[in-house]
DNA sequence: CATGAATGAGAGTTCATTCAT
DNA sequence: GATGAATGAACTCTCATTCAT
């Protein structure tokens, strides 16, 4: 039993060092500039080799899919203790935002990149990144529940602050703020979240 | 005289079909899978001809990329006219997304493609996109001036409001909203603009 | 008539004008990286206009070397008058490597390069190519009655002294000579020729 | 251990035939003419296969360079036992012509071929080449302090001794000697040769 | 389990050449 | 006479993938 095992553990760690320098490689990169041969050569195994672990590129891009959403999902329940809706919808976008920057390989796949998409509605991937959309749309309720947000259609408020933190990272990990000045990124993102903030909060 | 006129115009109008054609690919394979060979066969001409009309596939990308963000100028100038600046500036975000969602395939190139990006800050390529921003700056500076958006940090407001419309645009186009029924997206996006915006005015 | 002979003077004025820069460019680029489109750039004419005066790029090769033959027999028979025929042998060397050096693209058409030598046994290029080494071998044997040259072989005596020039200059123009020094060579040339000449003379 | 042997083994294998083949191509073609398609045809391997084994078509090209270089410096070494500097130089010379008609392509590429040579001087690649050129002028001054040669100038005399048997060699290899009887070319060669020899040595 | 070897397919690009105008 | 437009064929090189070992 414990041989068999070993094979199963040695599986799953071959399998995580692939995963591993193959995101590293999509941010360097790009994820249309990422070939096997690469992945071969930064896990210094052959191509070959690669496919005993994984059945094609796709295989692999789907696995750091999953990954990368159970990542998120994650950090979003940890979030569970707050009980303040308001306080905790906006620790959520905080570590959205958080995930996002120091993620940006995951981030980029899961919610930019453009090969997977279409797969998306193919296969049962989005279920797990439905969750996280839930847990937001939850949240939301719970605020509008709670007197929060006025009287706003529930689905287009879920979808206006999915869009704010979304649009910042987005255009960032994109490469499209690069006029600003970068050491001042961080402080641009949090104002800017607390300007969104109060605004909203304060409709009655 | 007249037959000069006609070869211009007949090599403008073959540009513009393979400006056209190349736009249309972007959209469906996604920019990296755009090859001169594909272009060549939408348009039904040999691959070589697609050289007579452009130095190689980084000029037919600049040139997409050039006319998304002149066209994109173009519309935000058309609100000139209007006075109020809260108001013009919830219009440049009404205008801002009706672009994307009616040109996606430029939206896609100029603000979410990725091997563009490099290349933006080496080419003046971005001078032309930087107008664009410095508009929207520019609106919420007289925004702030007439006082609304209380005490905002007028870098924070301006991105944040970039990105709630980039965000919501960008999701929708790189097919994240799937989930969402379809037919409501049109009423979802405006109302949650206005959810938005309404709580960014009141700000004291 | 004198409108038609206007024509064929402008004519053969243009075909002269292809050649001249054809043969820049063999020697700037090498021959076989000399393209129809480079010549008409040069010219400053379409492509398609080289087809107007020249078949194909083979017959502007062919003209090209008819020319170089023509203008190194020019030379040759320039030095008829010298009576003495080892000074006249002494002279043929030093016409031979003064052409060379001086019309490089001519020689290395004529003497070096190799796509053209298939064509020569096909057509009658060799003949005008021919009378040069007639004229040297005649030259020899003009020698050899003389009493020099003791009792060589004509066609060995002829064979050596064409090798000896036309090894210094091709390995000069295809410059395996760069190794020395560049401003000596002339003196190195003259000194070598000297030093051969020398000891053929002595022969008896 | 005798597995691993025998891959190491037939990769240098396929190398060898690689190269081999090349060689052929570049004396049949010419240089310029020579491709990766026509080497895998010839090799009966898909083009892909050729880049399995040479990073490109310069690396064909240089790896055949230093090949030759080495081949013919073995063959100049050889003679080192000849004790007499005017026999081993006589030796020298019938030693170079031997190489050079024996392997005209690797002949070529070394001293006639042109796109070579410019790369030459950038890469280490002469140095090589170069050894073979000082030991033909080490030769020379031996002859020169045992009181042959005369007064003549060192470099002036190597050079004249190597452009007598380059001319010789490079002539008969580039087809410009199609006019002399071909089964009389060995005698012309070797008439001319000691035409050549005893002349020089004769100066005092 | 791991891989070296191999390849078909396809990328961007350039060329000599033709032809209608 | 001159040329703009067009193309088939060829180029170098890279990739995902397979398979025998």
């Amino acid at each position: 039993m414990s041989i068999e095992d070993r094979k199963v553990r040695e599986r799953e760690e071959m399998r995580k060092l692939i995963l591993a320098k193959s995101l590293e490689l999509f941010l360097e990169e790009g994820i249309e500039n990422v070939t096997i041969r690469r992945i071969a050569e930064k896990i210094e195994y052959s191509p070959a080799t690669v496919y005993l672990y994984f059945k094609d590129k796709g295989e692999i891009i789907h696995a750091l899919h999953v990954e990368g959403f159970e990542k998120l999902y994650g950090m979003q329940v940890s979030l569970n203790s707050i009980k303040d809706p308001v306080e905790r919808l906006r620790q959520q976008g905080r570590v959205y935002i958080k995930f996002a920057l120091e993620n940006p390989g995951y981030y980029d796949l899961m919610f930019i990149a453009k090969s997977i998409a279409e797969d998306i509605s193919e296969t049962n991937l989005w279920d797990v990144g439905q969750r996280s959309y839930e847990y937001l749309r939850n949240n939301v309720q719970e605020c509008i529940d709670h007197g929060y947000f006025g009287n706003t259609n529930l689905d287009a408020a879920s979808f206006a602050m999915w869009s704010i933190v979304h649009g910042m990272v987005s255009l960032i990990i994109r490469k499209r703020c690069l006029m600003m000045p970068q050491d001042k990124l961080d402080y641009i993102i949090s104002e800017g979240m607390e300007f969104i903030f109060k605004g909203v909060l304060t409709q009655k």
